[in-house]
DNA sequence: AACGGTCTAATCCCTTTGGTCTACTTAGCC
DNA sequence: GGCTAAGTAGACCAAAGGGATTAGACCGTT
């Protein structure tokens, strides 16, 4: 919008923490060791969230661990406003599940409570860049959670007394019609074969993958890696 | 550089590139600049594989591009295997996407070939020591892929025109149900309502979400969000 | 008290799906 | 050449699903 060229501009800066002492310790901090400017402060993630959306800060740090509201949450809608507001999640835990949910919120920075002042500088300056900053120690935690959510997804799935292996190639281009909603008279005429060519399909992938009708073959197939790409956004 | 005490043992690493220039310099490296050991190398991925079933090193540095088979099917084989071999990415381009993917299948690091050698010795450490070692350079650009894909799936599925939000209480119960392969006879007994009354409340989901059948219903629902919980193992 | 929305339920009718059985053709294999 | 697996397809019957309409009970709102 009115974002003029880099960042000549002190990035406008925005606190939220239900400790008051903190706070004015960290706008205390990034008015001195900074270029920044601290343009509000709320100890209330709900006032907070009005006063982002009444001043649209650069930046917003963010306590996530607060009374009432917790600051994931307000994270969140701060972020479906979409007004390129940039958060960092501030907190004493280092929790790779709560790292894992505020970036997958969309957390430009998450940084700890006990990290050294010149850290948050760093931090502040690297968002304002435009980039994404994680401590590495918590990155490392990061992926290691990440990692291992792949992991059991993949073992769910690719287990080896997966019935969908025992389809033939044909049964399978039948189940995946099956999986859009295709009825068996649309499945005959999109494979050019007879609806009762379609029914003993049909009948076939019932026996191997042990179910009694259509929705439960197709929900078999879904839960068990059948056609993932267009669940999984990401794929290998 | 020796950083003994840390980890007792020489870690034993491999290396697979399929530039042989680019192996021999690595191994040099290695060799001169850390504690570590080279006990294996390989130009082909798949003796590659070979050889690290037969050795079981510490870890792997895995060139991700070369020809005939490429670096990350070659790094899922090795990470079906469950050897705990740690395999580190070794490339020439820092494309979110292969770093997304890489991470994705399990790497326990990634490096640019353009790094400074002392980086990969200290990416080797980190990863020696059980950490994953991202340069924050590469961290950075992976989140924003990462959120990226996050932020498409949700405005995908919470979009505002979402048939699911105009169902009653009462329908989304029947429909939940439906999304776990129950016929109608089971709902109703479920329910404790008839037969008949199922049907009703289905055939007014259908009219609501604009669909035929039961399948088409499932589908609609599963694709929307609802009871999203199940496909995604790392819910907010 | 009247209204609208929801939940309940029935009836009638028709279509789709599911179960079983048989049978022909083709391709690959010992 | 015979065997097997896969793909094709028919007949027949039963069960489930789907469409339309009607209607009573309940609840909250106006």
């Amino acid at each position: 919008m009115r974002r003029i060229g880099e960042f000549k501009k002190k990035a406008r800066i925005m606190l939220i923490d239900d400790n008051f002492d903190h706070l004015s310790g960290i706008k205390e901090l990034i008015n001195m060791e900074s270029n920044f400017d601290v343009i509000a402060t709320s100890t209330n993630a709900n006032v907070g969230i009005s006063l982002v959306k009444k001043y649209r800060p650069d930046i917003v740090l963010m306590d996530i661990n607060m009374p009432e509201k917790d600051g994931l949450s307000a994270m969140q809608e701060i972020e479906k406003l979409e007004l390129g507001v940039k958060v960092i999640a501030l907190t004493g835990y280092d929790d790779p599940d709560l790292i894992f949910r505020a970036m997958k919120i969309g957390a430009k920075g998450y940084i700890l409570k006990t990290m050294a002042s010149a850290q948050l500088i760093y931090a502040i300056e690297e968002v304002a860049n435009g980039k994404i900053y994680l401590p590495s120690a918590l990155s490392s935690r990061f992926f290691d959670y990440f990692q291992k959510s792949f992991k059991e997804e993949a073992n769910e799935v690719s287990d080896e007394d997966n019935l969908l292996t025992y389809l033939t190639a044909r049964e399978e281009e039948v189940l995946e019609l099956l999986t859009q909603g295709v009825t068996y008279k649309g499945v005959a005429s999109q494979l050019f074969i007879s609806e009762t060519t379609v029914k003993t399909h049909v009948n076939n992938i019932f026996q191997k993958l042990q179910v009694n009708d259509r929705t439960q073959a197709v929900l078999y197939a879904l839960n068990n890696g059948f056609s993932n790409r267009r669940r999984m956004k990401v794929a290998i």
